[in-house]
DNA sequence: AACCTAATCAACCGCTATGTC
DNA sequence: AGACATAGCGGTTGATTAGGT
């Protein structure tokens, strides 16, 4: 089935999904003359697509090294969050440190994950309706100022690959899942995943390692993988430098993003290594025990192993309220 | 098996940045 | 310096697929 129109009102310009031979094409053109010129592709009549659209195809899905149809792995998804805390949604500067990965991946997979966060996050029952949201530009939505309250993030120098670079640490991390190995890097914790109890509740969809939740629970606290950011060639030197930044406001006022995006963000518990991080949201100790290694929230009275909803119900509101279109905390 | 819903994918559009004349 | 063309980026949308009931 073709999507939308074939041709414009013209009918000089194909558009919808791209024929094999199409792709033939077009490959022909950039062997030819590499990946440029793509204007000259309907000028010379090669295609009736505009050099736009070739453009778009070589880049999103012909180009080499491209990963069609594989699944974000728990890296990639890590080091998207991360990126996305620092950048915003500069996609395309995201997928420079995603190797096969363009930026139409990238914002497809950050837009799905924020759908299923905003599922699951709708009022309550109990909340006030919130008004209505601001007519928020996307554009101040980018230049949030919590997004730039993020810490320098640097990309790694080195040119070894992930595997080397997690091996030597002077702090490593470590429990039982097949995902947590030892690691040397100031963890980011997951995005609302010490608040999963089970895989079966519904923030288990909030989860950014969905397929990986049943291995390792909160609180581990444990990424699944390091989050080392392969350097590239093309991805300019990685160094945000931004106005010292804020002592890390009050938990329930701190939006959660920017506070999960910090590397630094557990050390607000203190020093030290794994065993004494903390999960978010903040579990007073006793209400929480160590793992064991177990990597699993088993302790009954866990506000985690609550019914989803009283689990939501329990966030302070404000946590989340980056995500449009819920408004922000100080509109209601 | 049929239907419904959510997730994912692919492609378009509008805008901006950059290069060229 | 300004106009124009092209490339690139980010947002959006429609189609398809997968999963659940």
């Amino acid at each position: 089935m073709e999507r939308g129109r074939m041709y414009d009102e013209m009918g000089e310009i194909k558009k919808g999904p791209w024929k094999s031979e199409e792709d033939e094409v077009l490959m022909k053109h950039v062997k030819k003359y590499g990946p440029r010129d793509w204007s000259s592709i309907r000028s010379k009549g090669l295609l009736q697509r505009t050099g736009k659209s070739c453009r778009l195809r070589w880049v999103n899905k012909l180009r080499p090294n491209l990963k069609n149809g594989v699944k974000f792995s728990s890296e990639e998804e890590r080091v998207v969050i991360e990126l996305q805390g620092q950048f915003g949604n500069k996609w395309a500067r995201i997928a420079t440190y995603l190797p096969g990965r363009t930026d139409n991946d990238v914002k497809n997979f950050w837009s799905s994950r924020q759908k299923r966060l905003a599922r699951v996050l709708q009022t309550p029952p109990q909340a006030p309706p919130p008004p209505p949201p601001p007519p928020k530009s996307h554009k101040s939505l980018r230049e949030s100022p919590s997004l730039h309250k993020v810490p320098t993030f640097e990309a790694p120098k080195q040119s070894s690959s992930t595997e080397e670079s997690s091996v030597t640490s002077p702090k490593t991390l470590s429990c039982s899942s097949p995902y947590c190995e030892p690691i040397n890097m100031v963890p980011l914790p997951e995005l609302i995943a010490p608040t999963t109890a089970t895989p079966t509740t519904a923030a288990t969809s909030l989860l950014i390692y969905d397929d990986i939740q049943p291995l390792c629970q909160y609180p581990c606290n444990v990424p699944p993988q390091p989050v080392l950011l392969p350097p590239f060639p093309h991805a300019p030197p990685l160094k945000v430098e931004l106005p010292s930044p804020p002592p890390p406001p009050p938990l329930e006022n701190h939006d959660i993003f920017t506070q999960l995006a910090d590397p630094n963000f557990f050390a607000v518990f203190g020093q030290g290594g794994s065993s004494e991080m903390v999960p978010y949201p903040y579990i007073p100790p006793g209400g929480e025990g160590e793992s064991g290694g177990s990597c699993g929230r088993q302790e009954s009275g866990d506000p985690m192993m609550m019914a989803p909803d009283t689990f939501i119900d329990d966030f302070p509101m404000d946590m989340f309220d980056h995500i449009e279109p819920l408004p922000s905390p100080s509109e209601w």
